[in-house]
DNA sequence: GCCGTTTTCGGCCCGACTGTTTTCAGTCG
């Protein structure tokens, strides 16, 4: 992990975890996620703090504090070493199976022995948690279903982590000599989760750098190490490769290790069609038996007969014929956002106050931004109406505060994230819910209806009149939870017909709508919102994940409301005009 | 363990759902 942030979060989260499950304080097991919670959504990196620094972020007290600062300079924190030898790790690990906490896991190691998810698999498979108390059928099956949801994504890196471990790779690679170093494979494609980090680096001599990348910091274990390839393992299990290629055949290199197995034959077949050979390290021409300089993808391409094809679209779904006629998508960018429509603040679970998140979005350049934070239906959030008008006065006195215009000339809208309920009603009252610029709807809870409610209940919400987005529409957590049961092709018809668009949502454990639902809705005529669902101002960089996916489903631009000038949307929104 | 203060201890995010222990503990958002 390249962030110390992210580490200390990770550190604390597990003591957090280890209090709940030793039966240790509640409050003080709350206090460490707290604090967890705080320093990975800290806009700086804390690599550099001491105590006092680190006790100026709020939930950080002195305590906290002192051992995060033992831990970033020794590399471990002295007092949680016994809490940790009294928890064997995997006990902590049948925590993340829905429906097993902390008092059920502990149950399971104290009574039954078991310390991992396969065990508990073969323990009920066995039948030896009959007469468990607290395990009854119901609870079993809740079990193995869950179970079977992780193994989905089986040890698999989420997006943002995968990248940032490239990340420090690929500066490694290049800091070690090589002439560039990147990564490829599925997340450059972008794809919701990455088996391995795998990366390209030229150089013409491969040994020292495949040296030189063994010994990176972040490879605790070295898997293999042949003449041009190399694979390591993280301490967390994680595998990293790779392959060293000439500079000439750069181009050809990183596209064969970048594409899909089924888009990459289809490449070589083209290639023998024109008497050439595509392989890992080069373009071949066979008669003539040299060597096609590639010293770009675009090179590679081009010898093909095809334009350059996006990453994300390198899966072999038609990109190749689409590139060959010159009949690529314009895709939709990161840069063609306009703002950001689904964020949170510390009125409800977001860690930053409004001002802070409105000066982040500022500074990426947004024109707009739609603050919406939860309703009271989600009942922790305390949420009232007299504290949702309070935040949108102040909202208000903010963007007049800034020249009428917000912070750089951005414009401030004025939203809320309803909850739908059981039978698709929302929150608030419709006079209420006319007050608001903008509402985005989700599902947070119920998740267990079976396809009719859920899909009943998904339309009613397109239609009512005050909703315009659907958040987050299909609720999955990847590794946690699987997607809600739903007529999906109906709720799109729906929401093509109401002018509701459909959330992509950035977060990288959700990415929801993911790829292959947004082509579908496609079809349907459904427009789109590239939304971060920020708690905090780093969040508001998750419009990246938002945007590789919609790349994946080949959406242009014109399809994604935020890309829309504010007038545009607020006719969208419905409230300018008459809703399109 | 943190925080705010009625400055040194008391409160801290609330309540619905679920399965099952049939009266409520555990989990979740």
């Amino acid at each position: 992990m390249a962030r110390p942030n992210d580490e200390v979060d990770a550190l604390l989260r597990e003591y957090a975890d280890l209090i709940a499950i030793t039966g240790g304080d509640a409050f003080k097991q709350r206090a460490y996620e707290k604090a967890a919670r705080a320093i990975r959504g800290h806009p700086r990196d804390i690599g550099g703090l001491d105590a006092a620094g680190l006790r100026d972020i709020p939930g950080v007290g002195a305590s906290i504090a002192d051992k995060v600062e033992e831990y970033l300079r020794t590399g471990r924190v002295q007092a949680f070493d016994a809490t940790r030898a009294a928890v064997p790790p995997g006990v902590r690990r049948l925590m993340s199976i829905p429906s097993l906490g902390p008092k059920k896991a502990m149950t399971l190691y104290r009574e039954r022995g078991i310390t991992g998810v396969d065990e508990l698999v073969e323990a009920i498979n066995a039948g030896r948690l009959s007469g468990l108390s607290g395990f009854g059928p119901r609870t079993r099956e809740k079990i193995l279903r869950g179970v079977a949801v992780a193994r989905e994504t089986g040890g698999r890196m989420l997006l943002d982590a995968a990248h940032d471990l490239a990340d420090e790779a690929a500066q490694g690679l290049v800091a070690a000599g090589c002439e560039r170093a990147t990564w490829a494979g599925a997340l450059r494609r972008m794809r919701e989760t990455v088996g391995s980090v795998d990366l390209v680096a030229a150089a013409r001599d491969p040994g020292p750098v495949l040296e030189a990348f063994t010994a990176l910091p972040f490879a605790a274990r070295t898997v293999e190490v042949g003449r041009v390839r190399a694979a390591v393992a993280t301490a967390g299990g994680q595998r990293v490769t790779v392959r060293v290629v000439a500079p000439d055949g750069w181009g050809a290199g990183l596209a064969h290790a970048t594409g899909a197995r089924a888009h990459v034959a289809a490449l070589r077949e083209r290639a023998a069609r024109r008497g050439l050979r595509f392989a890992p390290d080069g373009l071949v021409d066979v008669d003539a038996g040299e060597r096609v300089a590639t010293a770009t993808e675009e090179e590679l391409y081009a010898a093909l007969g095809l334009d350059w094809v996006p990453p994300t679209l390198r899966e072999n779904r038609g990109e190749i014929d689409a590139a060959a006629e010159g009949a690529l998508p314009a895709l939709v960018t990161e840069d063609a956002l306009r703002g950001d429509l689904h964020t949170h603040t510390d009125l409800t679970d977001g860690l930053a106050p409004l001002a802070a998140m409105v000066e982040a979005a500022a500074a990426r350049g947004y024109a707009y931004l739609a603050v919406t934070d939860h309703a009271p239906r989600l009942r922790m959030q305390r949420m009232t109406e007299e504290k949702i008008l309070a935040q949108r006065e102040e909202l208000r006195a903010l963007e007049r505060g800034m020249g009428g215009r917000g912070a750089g000339g951005m414009r401030l809208l004025h939203g809320t994230e309803l909850n739908i309920d059981p039978d698709g009603g929302v929150d608030w009252p419709d006079a209420f819910l006319a007050g608001f610029d903008l509402c985005v709807a989700s599902i947070h809870s119920h998740f267990g209806l079976d396809r009719a409610a859920q899909t009943r209940r998904l339309i009613r919400a397109c239609e009512n009149p005050h909703v315009q987005v659907i958040g987050h529409p299909t609720t999955r957590k990847i590794g946690l939870r699987g997607r809600i049961d739903a007529d999906l092709d109906a709720v799109f018809a729906a929401c093509a017909r109401t002018g509701t668009a459909l959330e992509i949502n950035g977060h990288p454990n959700r990415l929801d709508l993911h790829d292959e639902h947004v082509m579908r809705a496609r079809r349907h005529g459904v427009r789109f919102a590239l939304d971060s669902d920020a708690h905090s101002t780093r969040e508001l960089a998750n419009v990246r994940w938002s945007a590789a996916t919609a790349q994946r489903a080949w959406l242009p631009a014109a399809e994604v409301i935020n890309t829309w000038p504010l007038a545009r949307l607020r006719r969208f929104l419905g409230r300018d005009a008459e809703r399109p």
